[in-house]
DNA sequence: CATGAATGAGCCTTCATTCAT
DNA sequence: GATGAATGAAGGCTCATTCAT
């Protein structure tokens, strides 16, 4: 009864690796023969661990993802605050540059319809949402930025990495831009937590300016709504 | 001579567009027959124009890029250096934000085997190349700054942008991202223009002090060798 | 009335004279579109005189056929009897060799839906007919050859020629083939002019002999009706 | 690793079969789908044991040469030299008359991307020259006849019974032609045997005579290097 | 009448999925 | 459970034929 657990445990493993690697290779139009073939085993044991092609992918897809949470808290235990966030994100990108399905993933709210790949990319939010406000405590990156754009430049970062020619000179770029998320003089007194505000704190619109009256943190009631909404429930977020 | 034309040059039109629209809604792998059905014609009526499916998604794709060529010129002639070269830069991202077939397009070296891509996108850069120019020469972009450098921004905004659920947020980090070209004090003291720089100037490694001797630019004979050649042949730049 | 007729009867012309040599060069199976392009009219012409691609091809077999009749009655009067069979058969022949469709055309019973090249084919079989019937008044050949021995030799003849690799040993093998036609002593001896006959005249089964009675001409009432058939309507033949 | 070949092996004899039936009634054009619907198994069966129409064809036609060159080898050691040869010859033509394809495949030099068929051709050759030579040694057949003349009797032949509307006569008129090729006084007179040649022993061109030196074999240097070549390489022959 | 663009059925081929072995 | 052969629905592409210009 444990006996041909093992070895189909290990088939699923062998197949979910090879996935990963072919995916990566050639992009998610590989068709399954190859799969199976490169993993060694029949077309037939993949069906029996993956019934269908997708649920496959999104297998290999919340593989990698729940890797990166690891990565997350990992980071989180062995690094300061600041440099934790930064190391990870840039351990994200180089892992996923060059991989669109898998940056894909890491936004798509609809079109996967099984709930693996929800769950693991929900941790993956919660992870980066962890690392953000631990960083935002340290004062070591602007308190105006959500995990929503961190996951957002994620995604920029990894296909700015893969299009640029040069590798050294794309690492540059990249951390020129991800400083630009660090604190400033000037990000410090454009931040939320100034008193008066110059611009919407949801989505940057420059704000009129009053002289009397609390000051406005918006620039109207939709953007008001959309962060109530946040505050709510953060997975609708948006 | 010309009364048949006038059919065909508007169905060539009608297919180009509707294959443009269908490819960035659900990407290259569309059959053409869908797009012949929205387009109102036969399938051998797409063939007549475009003798294969790669050289239909070549012409849409150079023809995007076309229109972006004429698009860096028209900034370049009604703003300022600077705000010619952002707006344009903004321009792009926008509109091949979610397109990302548009994007591999601006930087695949190869792969497309017809001429026409490739010559588009051979113009795309040069017209950038003299937005840059321009920007420079203002002093409102940081000295540093290569054209490739650009061209993979643009693909990484146009993904972040698609990544990020809030479009208006979206574009707020955008905005902070592209902000960090900008000349600063900073980026002042960095460019090659000071007497002596603290990172290489191909690739942005930090450079060991020596104080004696002319002051390094490069963090070694690969960068040096990398940017002559850039020099001497801005086609091959990388 | 008369000035178009002019025009359009050339064009029928050149779209027979190119479907003809396209036909001879790359087999039937070449598309519409490139005869037109190569005769130099657009498809529409070519459907106007020939309102469907087998019509076309029939009217290009049945020409070549008339062609071949044409050349049956000059052979018949510039030749003696004997060279005017052989060597129209070689005429035939090599006009044939390695067109195989011109060759199916003259056995072809049935397949070809319109009367015009089976009448064609029944003008050539009875051109042949009459060269035969003097060949063999003039003793130059076996008296017990039938039209459509030689009908079939000719089919079987182009087929060898194209088969042989070396042209010239290809010409000497037919000859030494139709030489087997020519009359010799033991073919004399054989022929149904003879008062006795070892074999049958229609289809050379080896008869029995018997001592008494009329000596048999043929081995059975098969082939004693066949060849009453042909007698009677030399047009059905087999 | 033996049970699921058994099916598999005899869905790839029962397209086999199938293929070569539907390509003898209606030439290599007929589509897939109907030899798989026919063969009663779906079209992709049909792709997974031959991976595209031009290999199943060659298939098929190396099928069937290679019986040829079974029943050679039969005939070789179940009959007389001469007999041998002949009922070889004449078992050739019945099997390949009517079947176009398989004719061509006899002689064709090149043209078949795929080494099979080329060998199967290859063999046959060979398989026809050991039965040659062997009638030639017991004085059955002209010593003036090649290998290649007979590969392209049996094309001509089986075009000749396919063409012949009458099977009976069909079979007399093929006879002979064949027996214009056994040995007579005539032929042992002009063999290369005698010592005078009065044509050239390749192609047959009649030789000038000249009273003195060592009498001709050959018309010119074109036929001396030809035959030489033969001899030295006999696969290039031609 | 000529033109050549439009049509759409049909072909070869691939591949996700099922199922007999 | 594993295997890999079988299935059949598309997909890209061609071409005989029709029809607007």
């Amino acid at each position: 009864m444990t006996a041909p657990r093992a070895d189909a445990r290990r088939n699923r493993e062998v197949v979910l690796r090879t996935a990963a690697e072919v995916f990566a290779e050639d992009g998610l139009e590989v068709s399954l023969s190859r799969i199976a073939r490169r993993a060694g085993v029949g077309a037939g044991t993949v069906y029996r661990h993956f019934p269908s092609k997708e649920i496959l992918v999104e297998a290999v897809l919340a593989d990698h993802i729940e890797r990166m949470v690891v990565a997350a808290d990992r980071w989180a235990t062995q690094a300061a605050p600041g440099e934790a966030l930064f190391g990870f994100l840039v351990e994200v990108i180089e892992k996923f540059a060059g991989r669109q399905a898998f940056c894909d993933a890491l936004t798509a709210d609809r079109g996967w319809p099984h709930a693996t790949l929800g769950a693991a990319v929900q941790r993956f939010h919660e992870a980066l949402d962890r690392l953000l406000a631990k960083a935002k405590q340290a004062g070591a990156i602007r308190p105006d930025v959500h995990a929503d754009d961190l996951a957002a430049l994620t995604v920029g970062g990894a296909a700015l990495r893969a299009a640029h020619r040069n590798r050294a000179r794309g690492s540059r770029v990249l951390r020129m831009l991800l400083d630009g998320l660090r604190v400033t003089e000037t990000t410090l007194r454009d931040s939320p937590e100034a008193s008066r505000h110059e611009t919407c704190v949801e989505c940057g619109t420059r704000l009129s300016v009053h002289l009397t009256g609390r000051p406005a943190r918006y620039c109207g009631p939709t953007c008001r709504q959309r962060a109530r909404r946040r505050r709510v429930d953060p997975s609708r977020a948006g």
